[in-house]
RNA sequence: GCCGGAGUGGCGGAACGGCAGACGCAGCGGACUCAAAAUCCGCCGGGGCAACCCAUGGGAGUUCGAAUCUCCCCUUCGGCACCA
């Protein structure tokens, strides 16, 4: 619907004001409600969502930054004809808040809802075009209920589960901290203590039942390469087999490996120290020495534990037990070290020097044998005693059985299949992906919707019972820990089973969690029967084009996937993939190229500078900074120049008699700006959808100095100057909406200029006849030549011999090959 | 260590097999002005009087032609970091 125009300003203004436009533009934005979007609008849905932000009370430059270029593409699109859905929420639970509270005293949902309004303006200010009345708020009940909703789903599906996990502790202020909240590898943030890990009862979501869906599904994405590349690493398939070593006790072992065809050359095994068998396996003579290093490693970092320096220098005790090689009956040394991890594989491996890098370290550090299985062709033999480093790359087995001389890797298969056939093993896939661990001993996030009965145990709250209510009335102590744990009120439930008393779960849910499926809620933020309106859901998602950091690369963008997935499985939606197309923004740095800081006071603030040069010359200065996928470190200096262009701009159409339209009457110039506008609109449009902000401003400043220069001719009185003044302003549109719904006005076009169709690109109105292309004498540039633009290579090669200098060139020399690209150059090679 | 991205004028960047440096900033010269701001016009990679020559991190290669493709190296920014 198109209102009547009845705003006071007046069409004699002659030069642009930013601080009288902007603000009487976004209040009648508001008014008329333009950006509300309608889900009965019959045109084709486009769903732009972009990352929303944390309710830090803060919009720096840098979310400017992340924030105008999908503003700028889901305008176009709904220029385009497109029912746009570009909604903002605030992803409000988590640790910043209780912070917050634990230092100033200021309670976390104060905190956060004071600065939720404080966003919204500041988010106002920069013009954007969304609709509020979707906005989701993740710490509002009406939201975290379905957190929990979905976690009982989850949980009667097998896939939400408790077990014990290791965790960081505190022995001073006696608990958990968050990964974020150890320093410097295992000091304790608050008090400085040395921190430890320690086994704990914690909640997991089995995010790796999904893995080969995870996997094979990111091909089906239009996703930027690089983050593609990090989920498959995250989730890292590795495809090998899994061996049986018995043990002298008569216990099997387990291991995994990528290469079961050097287990002839598995001369002992490491176990990871947390492994289970090793309180059984380990002699008594061994035993004190044993307890002493798993104890250590218990206190190690993860930094010390995993650190390249410390790569070199393995450490690791005997156990004094024996495994028997199964392929070769070989007694081998069962030992502990910490380069095993007990997360991975079955946590225990069979180490074969030769021909892996680790396991000869330590061989060589606590003179273990090392036995030579695969040689090289071409090179020579291989020493097990005078090797440098492992070898690793294919060649023919060797002191293998039955199996020397079979190439490696491409007869692996057939070992494997001996080894299957011996009951010694078999084909395996294993996965680096770990499940997620979602429980937070934190105040400030969701409540896990479960309580523990005497009698009944573990009893999951029922459905009608929900939400599980986070309590207000928290006390905040400096201790950090969670006010869940003490509160009286909240901890006391009757146990749904048997009625009988029980106490709640204290640990909140990881805020990861509110961030999986967020989008869907923006749907129909009010829907009640469920956490998603199935019609709404179906018309809406999946979501078209997703914007954010590509600091979200793995977590966030794999557990919104993985829940996509979940939700699928339970029939709330009909996809598994969320995000069609994602694109990341760079990181706009502080001037110095450090990362933009709160502490060190180097974030810098849009506020003054929409004071002093409005907020559509910021808009254009962020995102003509360069590639937007690109970021980079802030600077002021060039917004200068995007002031110049809105000016020149609105000189234009402040210049522009409204009155006066006559025909082209077939004029040369008239065609020529005709050609103009249409090559100028292919750009932008083009440069819009391609996310290339940064030459979609280069083509509208160059189009608009173009007619800067034919202001003042005969053509500004032209349908085609009108057609070009109307195209300028349409298109300055998405990347300027303030003044240009201010020129729209001026031009005397109905309002709002965000409601009207983009303008189309005519290829016809841009066909030239005669061209100018360059003219190379062995690939050098020497002339230019103008000839019909569908010119035969005779004709165009002829021109280009008698043009200018060309003939001095040819003089005395025979043309051996001349080469013609039509329109592009031609190339004559003389000898 | 492994996996990605990026190196182009004084600066941000454009071109991504075909005229290197679009567009903008800064700078220089000029117009307007009592003056300044704003605006407008011109110049603006290096060398050379010029014809021309050199130039896209360095080196090789493919091609009629390379900033662009291939290989090696250097620098830099991200990610992973003993994953068997």
């Amino acid at each position: 619907m198109v209102a009547q125009d009845n705003s006071t300003t007046t069409v004699s203004q002659r030069t642009w004001d930013a601080a009288a436009i902007e603000p009487k533009w976004r209040e009648r934005w508001k008014d008329t409600a333009i950006y509300a979007t309608d889900d009965a609008d019959p045109n084709p849905k486009w769903f732009s969502l972009t990352m929303y932000p944390y309710p830090s009370g803060i919009l720096h430059v840098g979310h400017w930054y992340a924030y105008i270029a999908p503003d700028i593409f889901a305008r176009m699109k709904r220029m385009q004809g497109n029912n746009v859905l570009y909604p903002m929420g605030f992803d409000a639970f988590g640790l910043p808040a209780e912070n917050a509270a634990i230092r100033n005293g200021i309670h976390p949902a104060t905190w956060t809802y004071d600065n939720i309004p404080e966003m919204r303006e500041q988010f106002d200010l920069m013009g954007p075009m969304i609709d509020w009345s979707r906005e989701v708020v993740t710490s509002d009940p009406s939201y975290y209920r379905w957190n929990q909703w979905i976690f009982l789903k989850m949980l009667e599906r097998g896939l939400a589960y408790r077990s014990s996990g290791a965790v960081w502790w505190c022995p001073n202020d006696q608990t958990v901290l968050a990964n974020e909240q150890v320093i410097d590898g295992n000091v304790c943030e608050r008090c400085g203590a040395e921190v430890y890990k320690r086994d704990l009862e914690q909640w997991f979501f089995r995010i790796t039942e999904y893995a080969e869906e995870l996997l094979s599904e990111l091909d089906s994405v239009d996703w930027p390469e690089p983050v593609k590349v990090m989920q498959r690493n995250w989730i890292g398939r590795s495809e090998g087999a899994r061996l049986t070593f018995r043990i002298e006790t008569g216990d099997d072992l387990e291991v995994f490996t990528t290469r079961p065809d050097t287990v002839f050359g598995a001369t002992f095994m490491v176990v990871a120290p947390e492994h289970p068998l090793v309180d059984i396996i380990t002699n008594d003579a061994q035993r004190n020495v044993v307890e002493s290093y798993r104890d250590a490693a218990r206190r190690k970092s993860e930094i010390e534990r995993q650190s390249t320096d410390e790569a070199l220098q393995k450490t690791g005790v005997f156990t004094g037990a024996y495994a028997i090689n199964p392929v070769t009956d070989e007694k081998i040394q069962i030992w502990i070290a910490d380069y095993v991890l007990m997360g991975y594989g079955t946590g225990a491996v069979m180490a074969v020097p030769a021909h892996d890098e680790r396991d000869l370290a330590f061989a060589r550090a606590f003179d273990l044998p090392i036995k030579v299985v695969i040689q090289p062709d071409d090179a020579p033999t291989l020493n097990a005693d005078t090797m440098a480093e492992s070898y690793v790359g294919p060649g023919r087995m060797l002191n293998s059985g039955r199996f020397d001389g079979t190439p490696m890797p491409e007869r692996l298969p057939e070992v494997i299949a001996w080894l299957e056939q011996e009951g010694r093993g078999a084909p395996e896939v294993t996965w680096r992906l770990r499940d997620w661990l979602i429980s937070r001993q934190r105040y400030w996030g969701t409540p896990i919707p479960i309580v523990y009965c005497d009698d009944c145990g573990m009893v999951p709250v029922p459905e009608a019972d929900l939400p599980v209510m986070l309590p207000l009335d928290a006390e905040f102590t400096p201790t950090g820990q969670s006010p869940l744990v003490s509160h009286e009120a909240f901890l006391k439930a009757t146990c749904p089973a048997c009625g009988g008393e029980a106490r709640r779960e204290t640990d909140t849910m990881d805020t990861f969690v509110d961030s999986s499926w967020y989008w869907f809620r923006f749907t129909n933020p009010n829907y009640e029967a469920g956490p998603i309106d199935p019609e709404r859901v179906k018309q809406w998602t999946p979501v078209d084009l997703y914007t954010g950091g590509i600091e979200h690369a793995i977590l966030h963008l794999l557990y919104a996937r993985f829940f996509t997935k979940v939700l699928r499985d339970l029939g709330l939606v009909d996809h598994g993939e969320p995000f069609r197309k994602l694109r990341n923004q760079g990181m706009i740095l502080a001037a110095e190229g450090t990362k933009m800081s709160k502490s060190r006071g180097t974030q810098i603030s849009p506020n003054p500078l929409v004071e002093r040069y409005g907020a559509d010359a910021l808009r254009l200065h962020l995102m003509f900074l360069g590639p937007w996928e690109q970021g980079g470190p802030w600077n002021d200096r060039g917004i200068t120049g995007m002031e110049r262009f809105i000016r020149r701009a609105f000189q234009i159409v402040a210049d522009t008699d409204t009155g006066s339209r006559v025909a082209d009457g077939g004029s040369e110039a008239a065609a020529e700006l005709r050609r103009l506008t249409h090559k100028t609109i292919a750009r932008v449009s083009k440069d819009i959808e391609q996310f290339h902000f940064n030459t979609m401003i280069a083509a509208l400043i160059e189009f608009s100095n173009e007619l800067t220069k034919l202001k003042g001719t005969d053509v500004a009185k032209t349908e085609a100057w009108h057609e070009a003044v109307e195209s300028l302003v349409l298109m300055m549109a998405p990347g300027t909406p303030y003044v240009a719904e201010e020129m729209w006005q001026m031009l005397g076009k109905p309002y709002s200029v965000h409601q009207q169709r983009w303008p189309v690109y005519d290829e016809a109105l841009t066909a030239v006849d005669q061209i100018e292309i360059p003219v190379q004498i062995n690939g050098k540039l020497r002339e230019r030549v103008t000839i019909a633009v569908d010119a035969t290579e005779d004709d165009a090669v002829a021109a280009a011999q008698v043009v200018g200098k060309i003939p001095e060139y040819l003089e005395g020399k025979i043309i051996r090959r001349t080469i013609y690209v039509p329109g592009r150059l031609i190339n004559i090679l003389v000898g």
